[in-house]
Parts: C-alpha cells; structure tokens; sequence
DNA sequence: AATATATTTTAGCAGGTGCTAAACATTGAT
DNA sequence: ATCAATGTTTAGCACCTGCTAAAATATATT
C-alpha cells in the first residue's frame, strides 16, 4: 500500500498544477461568456461570442468544438450554442468566482477596471480554499 | 489623429490581455528556476530544470531553445543554462512578485502550502497596481 | 584507452489555439 | 424567386508545449 491513495489526481508539482489549471481556463471563460450572452442576448451566436473573446470567427468555432465534445455545450451547424446541464453549472460556477475575485480585489483597494483585468487571469487559479477566505474578506467588509 | 496613440500595446479585451499574460508565464517560470538552480548548485542542468517544471527533458530542452530565441538564456550544447542580464533581472522580478503574492495570500489567511501552490497561477496575472497593493498590504501586517 | 553509464539533443508525433482565405448556408431585399 | 449581404464553417497554415524513442555527446569506471 502506497501513500498515494489520497492524492490520486494531485499533480506532484506546482507548475503541472497551474498548466491544469490553465487548461481548464479557456473552458470556463466560454461558458461563462456563453451563458452570459444567453441572458443578455436570448442566444450565443459564433460571431458575438468571438468578438467578445477577442478572437477571429474560425477560433471560436474551433474553440466552441472543443466545448462539445467535452459536453459543456450543444450546437447545430449554422445555429447558435446552448449550454448544457453541466455547462450551465459550470458558468454560475464560474461567474461567482470571478465576482468573488473582483470584489476581493476592489476590497482590498485595487481599482475596479484593474481589478476587472486582474481578475480574468487570476480567477483560474484560486483554489476552493483561497476562493473562501476571499468570500470572507469580502463578506466581513459589508458587515453593517 | 486616432484615439489610440495612447493604448498602443494594451489589447483590447481582457480575454487578450489573460492570453498575453498567460503566454508570457511560461518564460518568466523558466527564468526564475533557472536562477534558483544556479544559486542552489552553481549551475542549472536540463535535466534538473525539467524536473522541477514537471515535464521531460526533450520539453525542457525545446522551452530553453525559446528562452534562448528571447535573449533570456544562453546555453551551448551538452552544457548548463545561463542567465543574460535580461533573463537574471526579470528572475529577481519574478521572484519577488511570486514571494509577494505567497506572503499576501499567507496573511489573508490562507495556509502556507496552498499558497504555494496558487500563487504560482496567480502571479502572472496580477498588474503592478495590484501588485503594489498586495505589498503594503503584507508590509501593514508587519509594523511594530 | 576502451567501455559503460548518464545526460542531452534530435526526430517525429499529438493536441491546443491562433490566423487568413475561401466555401457554404442563412437571411433579408428587391 | 433571385440576388446581395451577413454569418458560419472548412481548409490549411503557424507556433507552442507536451510526449516517447532513438541518436549523439559527455562523463565515469575499470
């Protein structure tokens, strides 16, 4: 018996945790993006969501193919692109994160169109536990 | 007479602005390991830098080749790593933000390892703004 | 010095994300 | 219904980062 039975997907090192996490990144900002444009737009066309992204149309078609296949999202050719159940889970998700990480920030005295910035590459990284005292730093400023 | 004079080299979109940190990550990682190598043990080796990024040596090689393409590195074949003067400053910068990032996350609250292990995705994202904010906020921790 | 061992590089592959140009489909106007 | 404009996808390229296997070089042992 190893010792290994509890740490069955940490990666042993640092740098290999935080390229996961970046792997992850581009997932969650689409679906983010996606169920953003849902609310506001009633729909996610390719051509919105690219020029959101900051990307050419082909990108985000390639980029949204991989959202399919890993079942965060469904489309048909020449259609818009819905979330599934698990999309959607995964941008709410997501969306607390990131306004979690923005209000930390702005708390803490960072400018809020800096900490806009900030927070998109930041937000990727902070695990479950740092995401927490966040929250907390946040929740203690708004104490009446 | 546009109205971009002033913006010429900040992106758009913050989408943007995470891809170009993100991509920028990778180097300052490498710069900064390679520096810590060459204080632990006088010289930084492929196969040592490999090992303390996670990867194998042929990725550790071909990541060099472009830390060497960049001006930040020089190396001869079969031979270690060096820092240029440009490669040694930005380790020193790197490595005082990361320390930053670990001693803000630490005195928010969040536990030593975990710390660690975010800072390490979160440094490349955090502005000079933010970054600056972060210190006074740890340097406020330690008055007498 | 010859040989064995260890290290490093090269070769070749896969997959991700970006682009432009061109083909294709849809929508809207005449 | 046809044609033009718009939106989407496909094709094909480039570059980055990862891998394994094999070749090349350096180092250590006898």
């Amino acid at each position: 018996m190893t010792d290994t039975f509890l740490d069955k997907d940490k990666p042993a090192n640092r740098f290999t945790r935080a390229r996961e996490a970046q792997s992850a990144a581009l997932l969650e900002d689409y679906a983010e993006m996606i169920g953003d444009l849902i609310e506001e737009l009633g729909e996610a066309r390719v051509a919105d969501i690219a020029a959101r992204m900051g990307v050419s149309q082909p990108t985000a078609t390639k980029s949204i193919a991989r959202l399919k296949r890993e079942g965060l999202v469904t489309s048909r050719p020449y259609r818009g692109v819905f979330l599934t159940e698990e999309g959607a889970a995964l941008a709410t998700r997501v969306r607390a994160r990131h306004r979690t990480v923005v209000a930390f920030l702005i708390k803490m005295g960072v400018p809020g169109d800096i900490a806009e910035l900030d927070a998109e590459g930041i937000e990727h990284h902070v695990s479950q536990v740092t995401l927490s005292v966040f929250e907390k730093a946040v929740a203690d400023s708004q104490e009446s």
